[in-house]
DNA sequence: TCATCACACTGTGGCACGAC
DNA sequence: GTCGTGCCACAGTGTGATGA
């Protein structure tokens, strides 16, 4: 009988620490795995049960989400040597074009820097800039340190990987001021008032407020539009994806094709001006 | 205001596999 | 043999809720 029970859940939870999962990586497996469990009720795990609980998950998650659940359960699979109990993964089409209604412009970008200096909040407004002017992710900020600013450049240290990220001198110049003013002498220029440097929740919600005010719609608000409003300009004067990957920090040009990506509407004016419809 | 959590979703990279 | 592509696993992000 493949019943399910804590001390099975345990040793998976001990088995992916072994296996230098990140704690992220951990906690998400093992949440999947419980809900499997509470969807068996005391029933035998078997493939069956397993097609119809993809077959739930479906009615409640995008397709990709699924995956990620079945991912979860696969490696649970493994670790119990359940081999054939695995089911296979939904198909997800890859969309050919952005979604327009997600991306942020420049003229928006700009009104929410007007918005953030505004409302006197010069931390969002540097933070914004930062970012944007930067193109990092906003977990790679606390790597923007006044040490970072004062050599002009910062040494990030994400996925296992090392870049290095110049930082425009009107850029530094205004983060010093900023931290100066702030009496910040090292570390981390973007912290709260306690030292800690600034949770991407809390970054997240304070973009937010901004989007009345700039009259920017607030789906578009978020850190990560900020990085790619970045590529995206950079590729418009540069042309270069292979020079942006370096900047953007990956391995893979296909991983920055998708910034780069244009939406529907400009491809159709892309398509208007070839004229080769008459 | 800040910290933390849960959950859904997205970004990213390794690798297998097929086409040439 | 190499190159490109797609699949899948893992890591990171967005967002709402909650409480200190």
């Amino acid at each position: 009988m493949n019943m399910i029970r804590e001390n099975d859940i345990q040793a998976f939870e001990t088995y992916l620490y072994l296996n230098e999962k990140s704690r992220a990586t951990t906690v998400k497996y093992i949440r999947a795995v419980r809900r499997l469990t509470e969807f068996l009720q005391d029933e035998e795990l078997t493939k069956r049960r397993l097609l119809e609980y993809r077959e739930l998950l479906m009615g409640q998650m995008k397709a990709q989400t699924v995956n990620g659940v079945l991912s979860a359960l696969h490696a649970f699979l493994d670790f119990l040597g359940l081999q054939d109990c695995k089911v296979k993964f939904l198909k997800v089409q890859r969309q050919a074009f952005v979604d327009e209604s997600r991306e942020l412009s420049e003229a928006e970008y700009k009104r929410l820097l007007l918005a953030a200096e505004a409302k006197g909040n010069e931390r969002l407004y540097l933070l914004m800039m930062t970012i944007c002017g930067t193109g990092i992710r906003v977990g790679e900020l606390p790597y923007i340190t006044v040490e970072a600013v004062r050599s002009g450049r910062a040494e990030i240290r994400m996925k296992g990987k090392n870049r290095t990220i110049i930082l425009q001198k009107e850029l530094c110049r205004k983060l010093l001021q900023y931290a100066k003013e702030q009496s910040i002498e090292s570390g981390h220029i973007f912290r709260t008032r306690s030292g800690n440097p600034l949770d991407r929740s809390n970054i997240c919600h304070d973009m937010k407020k901004l989007c009345a005010e700039a009259k920017v719609d607030a789906s578009k608000v978020f850190p990560h539009n900020l990085r790619h409003l970045f590529a995206r300009t950079f590729y418009a004067v540069e042309k270069n994806l292979a020079h942006l990957a370096d900047v953007l920090g990956h391995s893979r040009i296909e991983t920055t094709r998708i910034y780069v990506a244009v939406s529907a509407a400009a491809h159709e004016r892309i398509l208007n001006r070839m004229g080769l419809v008459i």
